[in-house]
RNA sequence: GGGGGGAUGUCCGAGUGGCUAAAGGAGACGGGCUGUAAACCCGUUGGCUUACGCCUACGCAGGUUCGAAUCCUGCUCCCCCCA
């Protein structure tokens, strides 16, 4: 082994939780070609996150060292439901749900890989295949050697249901590593089981085994649970400046230096204050995905809204409804689309502010001319300005 | 084929005839505090109603009862075990 494959596999190992087998990277590396790398992504919702970037980010690396990333577009996996880290059965995705998202995944990975290195693909253009291809597939593990799998074991042993769909799961991707003939396959550590086994499938079908690379998973905005739409605490690449910068600045601070880490090229500061530090993350991710302009707007945003307490002036406007007084939770319930009981608890909690004054329950029929024109504004974050129909 | 278990509010999960719009937790939301949409504290969390209150709700359809999430019958769906 050469000296510089060495030291680029140093570079390539960095925040990698797993190399496996050991020594598998560098030999690839030695053998001194592009090397075919491989992320296969589920297009189960219509949004990337922040947490699929970790991995992005590693194979752009590898994209700037001349290697060329395979992105498998898992329309066909998707349908099956990975998994991996569930401690439940995943419902199955409506095929025209799963194009409408695959399509726009594409965009969003280049958001961070070079399109010049990359080559796409969906895997239904070779899982589509015939019964017999599949028994070839499904005769390339044992049963025993899948509940192996850390999660299916423990549902196993707690008696909870395992369909044998899922259990196939592994296979499919494994598949997909034989046809590509993937050199590497990145993915995060709950993908472990599946990379491995992906070697088994591709040394069955005559392919030369993966190098797998694991890396850490990046909790959601509760700090916690892993990034994932189905929690809901996502941040999505492609979602407005101002959520993304928002979000990020709920993140708990204590998950800070896994965000510093995993997200950005340099060290999280202990010195720093959580303030800043969580600041400086938000202004340097929100310029990265929505760009310098948007990000700066949307941080100026911010600070009026929860540093300066300052009503904005830039909110939607919306016509007042006829009659005079205007029946406030009726108003509320249409404009910001809660129920009107809702609206009337809100009021009754301060939450409902008039021209940045807070109303109360008494408000409940307001004279129209004290709306008109006025800001009505519904916890921190929701406003509307009103207008008399002319 | 046989046996057993289950379906409760956004989710998880108590509840076996009235005190149950339904414990508890999570989440969400509001307020307070704050250099954060962090942490922490308090509160709210089915719909309609200024309010009294009314309506809807515990898989679906019937029934028993003064009264049912709780009992009975049928149905649908799900899970486990044995074969």
């Amino acid at each position: 082994m050469t000296a510089s494959a060495t030291s680029t596999a140093d570079f390539l190992l960095r925040n990698v939780v797993e190399a496996l087998p050991a020594g598998a990277l560098e030999a690839k590396l030695a053998e001194g070609r592009p090397l075919r790398v491989k992320l296969g992504i589920d297009p189960t919702a219509s949004d990337l996150h922040l947490g699929h970037t970790v991995v992005l980010r590693k194979l752009r690396e590898f994209q700037d060292l001349g290697h060329v990333v395979v992105l498998i577009i898992g329309d066909y996996t998707a349908r099956v439901g990975d998994p991996s880290g569930r401690s439940d059965q995943r419902p199955m995705l409506a095929a025209g749900e799963i194009d409408l998202n695959a399509r726009t995944y594409r965009d969003q990975a280049f958001r961070v890989l070079d399109p010049e290195r990359t080559e796409v693909h969906h895997n239904g253009e070779w899982l589509d295949m015939r019964v017999d291809a599949l028994f070839a597939l499904a005769r390339t593990a044992t049963v025993a050697q899948l509940l192996e799998r850390d999660d299916f074991a423990k549902r196993y042993a707690a008696r909870e249901p395992i369909s044998v769909l899922e259990l196939l799961y592994p296979l499919l991707q494994g598949y997909d590593s034989v046809a590509v003939r993937s050199d590497v396959e990145l993915g995060g550590t709950d993908q472990t089981f599946n990379l491995l086994l992906a070697r088994d499938v591709q040394h069955a079908y005559g392919v030369a085994p993966q190098a797998v690379l694991t890396l850490p998973i990046l909790p959601g905005t509760d700090g916690l649970r892993r990034m994932s739409k189905s929690a809901g605490n996502y941040i999505g690449v492609a979602e407005p400046a101002e959520e993304v910068f928002g979000k990020l600045m709920r993140v708990p601070d204590a998950a800070m230096p896994l965000y510093y880490e995993l997200l950005l090229d340099r060290p999280f500061d202990p010195e720093l204050a959580a303030v800043e530090s969580k600041r400086a993350l938000a202004r340097e991710l929100t310029a990265r995905f929505a760009g310098v302009d948007a990000a700066t707007a949307a941080e100026s945003r911010f600070n009026r809204l929860h540093v300066d307490r300052v009503t904005p002036e830039d909110v939607e406007e919306g016509p007042l409804p006829p009659g005079d007084p205007v029946h406030l939770p009726s108003l509320i319930a249409d404009s910001f689309g809660v129920s009107r009981g809702e609206a009337r608890r809100l009021l009754a909690q301060g939450g409902v502010r008039l021209a940045g004054k807070p109303l109360d329950i008494a408000d409940i029929d307001v004279p129209a001319d004290r709306l008109d024109g006025e800001i009505l504004q519904l916890g921190k974050r929701r406003f509307r300005r009103f207008h008399r129909p002319r």
